[in-house]
DNA sequence: CGTAGGTTTGACCGCCTTCAAACTTGGTGG
DNA sequence: CCACCAAGTTTGAAGGCGGTCAAACCTACG
């Protein structure tokens, strides 16, 4: 595994309260892996070999049943992703397959479990981020059941300029396929609910979108901190305010 | 707190494991309370100043936006809820109210993330049903975005007839407009969808649901242990297998 | 260039919601 | 005990949101 790969690791909320011993031990007996874009990584089902981390690059999280699938979410790096299936010991509810080149550190899910065992920060570490995915999860269902296509997709963009520093252009980092498939719609819907955005507040052109009206767009989504997802690691944020909020 | 509680207590995954002197702690700072049905005991938004155990009747978790409102889930006794909120010390994002008369041991959250912290097999305890919601989550998300509604439904009832130790016969344990707005549909439409059932796999009277044909029940629900919520306290999988296996 | 894959557009259809009214059920008080 | 009322459920009719199918268009890449 490269050396360069171990500081951002390290940062990570996951591994940043770990004791020093534990984290070595365990970046010992990970390895860093690269994988070409539209591979399947895991496939839901199995049993969790190893806790993963996005170094670089995206990883799309699918789900599948009788025929139909369905995109779950995104990851970005770096972060981590199946954490509860190595909790749990337990098959994944999910597929994962990277969107484009993708590094990935892998860590081996029976040492993490040893390591969580040992070590009461990482396991606190831990419990944090599952609370955090947990109520990651709890946004989604609310949003695809209190939201229609419309105002998923409104929200969304809002999210995206959030992400960005409140920023007035964005620019979709997935291809509006499997955004359509994450916002519970079919391509065609995603398509023509854009084309009603931009009747009165978008610009948009292929994955560029510009914000022409913000309000109206608030109107449409009437973002919801109990409802979307907080922004990571917003730089306006962080600059402005004095503490991070909790979410 | 009444003394014949905190048996019960003790059994429950998340305390089982903990050391008796953080429990006994714990306890004596909790205090139990019975609460008139459809009161609101949490309201979205509020922090989590208490963690909460059900121990008779049953909570409805609901949540709301720009008018609109679903029911989220249903906990049913004796087990926990809210903990994320507790555990990440931040906004519950659904509201509680009870359905029926119940009796709710509340225990102060800022006690509970004390005792997280120093009692390492709690915290274990913590972050295993963390998990566990988490991936409840990740299950309805899957189940709201693959299935349509008449196949929720199915999968719903063949669920409690899981539930129930593979029984013919089951009985709804809410009313059917809440069970409606569980699996995301219209009161009517759970009407009109039961009415579809009826012409070829079950009898319905009132919330007595009799399965006539579960072959063709099972081949609309398409049940699958990647989706449906696994059976908690399962009676026949508890005498007829050995290990219970993991969800 | 040429091709494959993604996106958009149009037409149509169906699932599901909405609205309204009838019906059933359970609880309460005469 | 029965009448009555409120609340839940069912049924019908109508309409809209979103899906499906098909074809045209655009874009990236070999």
């Amino acid at each position: 595994m490269n050396a360069s790969e171990k500081p951002s690791l390290r940062r990570l909320p996951l591994f940043r309260e770990m004791t020093t011993p534990t984290f070595d031990s365990l970046m010992k007996l990970a390895y860093s892996q690269s994988f070409p874009p539209r591979l399947e990584l895991i496939r839901q089902g199995e049993y969790a070999d190893f806790l993963h981390v996005l170094i670089k690059g995206s990883v799309e999280l699918r789900a599948a049943w009788n025929g139909r699938s369905t995109v779950m979410g995104v990851v970005q790096p770096v972060s981590t992703f199946i954490l509860a299936a190595c909790v749990r010991n337990a098959p994944y509810l999910m597929s994962a397959r990277t969107l484009e080149r993708a590094t990935i550190v892998m860590v081996p899910a029976a040492d993490v479990r040893v390591a969580l065992r040992s070590d009461p920060d990482f396991a606190m570490a831990a419990m944090d981020e599952l609370a955090q995915g947990y109520r990651g999860f709890v946004r989604q269902t609310k949003n695809m059941k209190l939201r229609n296509s419309l105002e998923r997709l409104a929200a969304y963009i809002l999210y995206r300029s959030r992400h960005d520093g409140d920023a007035e252009r964005i620019v979709l980092p997935v291809e509006k396929r499997h955004l359509a498939s994450y916002l519970g719609m079919t391509p065609e819907n995603l398509s023509r609910s854009m084309k009603v955005l931009q009747a009165d507040c978008l610009t948009v052109e292929g994955m560029d979108i510009t914000i022409t009206d913000r309000s109206r767009l608030t109107a449409i989504a009437s973002p919801d901190p109990l409802m979307d997802e907080p922004v990571a690691g917003a730089v306006k944020a962080a600059f402005s305010r004095q503490a991070e909020s909790k979410n």
